[in-house]
DNA sequence: CCTACTTTGTGCGTACGTTCACAAAAGCCT
DNA sequence: AGGCTTTTGTGAACGTACGCACAAAGTAGG
């Protein structure tokens, strides 16, 4: 979901649908399996219970990239894994900047998955002068004031953020103005950036929500009660304390 | 998403869309902040703008709650935050396990996000000797083997993966044995779960990716190429290679 | 009490996403 | 060469989600 005030219903134009674009990354990673263990081919079917989604999705979504199945035998894996990579734009290199070096950050440098598809970390940045100059995964903390010209000599187009809520908003003002045009938030907050940004988000605390919601329907039959704020006051409407009186 | 086996469409019987539960954390975010300056009512339009989505949709999403608003006045913040902290479950007490403590875990483990809501990091696993009795933010790592008793004596029903990809599905089918019934995945992988276990999954690489298809539809025009594999062989049907000859 | 104003809650049209089901295409075997 | 099997690519039906726009319900002021 590209947060903010970038708007996107569908891809205009030739138009990959969103929720598509999003499933690429998924198929690429089961491909790129099968690829290392020599798999030449692959059906619909096997391909779609490898990435956990049902075969006629995986076949509609395939199709948008174009028809590079053949029907009585499936895809080929190489040539699959060349056109979503393509697609994705995985055939160029990335270089990735990633803001505010504390807990979340400092695991994020040293994480081997970035660098896994051509994205490259190019850059830790951090505000806190007792940060900057320390060496994490071989590479050495600069100052946020030379964001701007890392920004310009490495051709830094996406930035991850992982400072601290209060900061997210000013240091993502930085980076759009000094070009970067796609964010990963990290931090548990809403940024607003101006058309053109893309903005993801990935929040820990939302994810456990979710899964609390779900868990409390299994356990327990529904909600729980607990200390209420009085209501505003207002004639009953719905069942916020239980009924105790049998009707 | 709910990864897995675990198909459901949207909650049946009383049923509050799946959309909607993955926005109530936002707007219990916004609400939270709200209160904590001491803001007592608020419209859906100023709520809506705070969480980043359109008040019509805002307004929907609580009417699946019941009706907590006051015509031309608002919603009453400290009473909204109740309800929907009630229904997504967040006034009881969430133990939470997290099984491997590389970079990522010992970053989670430290993460102060985790704690605010509820969720209460209960225990810290790892297979590793070499790890387990190591202190990570106040807590004594242990080892695999005391899983099945942690969960047991804890209560614990909310697992969060941060193993290597290779050892995900085996930490995840013992999570399940255990008693475990919701899941939080950061491996990139995809977890298999039995029917009636939820799992959730971040995927920062996933993530990079889509945000990767958009910067290059905005920069570039069009996919670019690199080394093609060969065609399997098939009368051309579409732009793999990029037309030279002008028609 | 009545009028003017504000803001919620929701009916409705539209767009998007998912799944079924099947015709068309390709390979294989006799 | 012809028929049988496999598997793709997609038309069509369904369900979900979004956002407009407005009636209903409340507040405020005279």
């Amino acid at each position: 979901m590209a947060t903010g005030r970038t708007e996107r219903p569908t891809q205009r134009g030739r138009g990959i649908p969103e929720a598509t674009v999003a499933r690429l990354p998924l198929y690429l990673r089961a491909l790129s399996a099968l690829s290392e263990r020599g798999v030449p081919t692959v059906s619909s079917e096997e391909l779609a219970a490898a990435a956990g989604v049902n075969s006629a999705k995986l076949r509609k979504d395939l199709s948008y990239l174009g028809s590079y199945g053949t029907r009585g035998v499936g895809y080929d894996v190489e040539y699959l894994v060349y056109q979503i990579s393509r697609e994705l734009g995985l055939t160029q290199d990335w270089p990735v900047a990633i803001i505010g070096i504390g807990n979340l950050g400092h695991a994020l440098a040293n994480y081997g998955g970035f660098a896994s598809r051509g994205f490259r970390v190019a850059a830790l940045l951090d505000a806190d002068r007792a940060v900057t100059g320390q060496r994490i995964a071989g590479m050495a903390v600069r100052h946020m004031d030379d964001l701007e010209q890392i920004v310009r000599e490495d051709h830094v187009s996406i930035g991850v953020i992982t400072t601290p809520a209060p900061a997210a908003q000013e240091v993502c003002d930085r980076l759009v103005a000094a070009g970067i045009t796609s964010i990963l938030n990290f931090a548990p907050t809403v940024l607003s950036v101006p058309e053109g940004v893309d903005v993801r988000k990935v929040d820990l605390s939302i994810e456990l929500q979710i899964l609390a919601f779900h868990e409390q329907r299994k356990s327990g039959l529904d909600p729980v009660a607990g200390p209420v704020p009085g209501r505003p006051s207002k004639p009953g409407e719905r069942g916020d304390l239980p009924e105790v009186m049998p009707a």
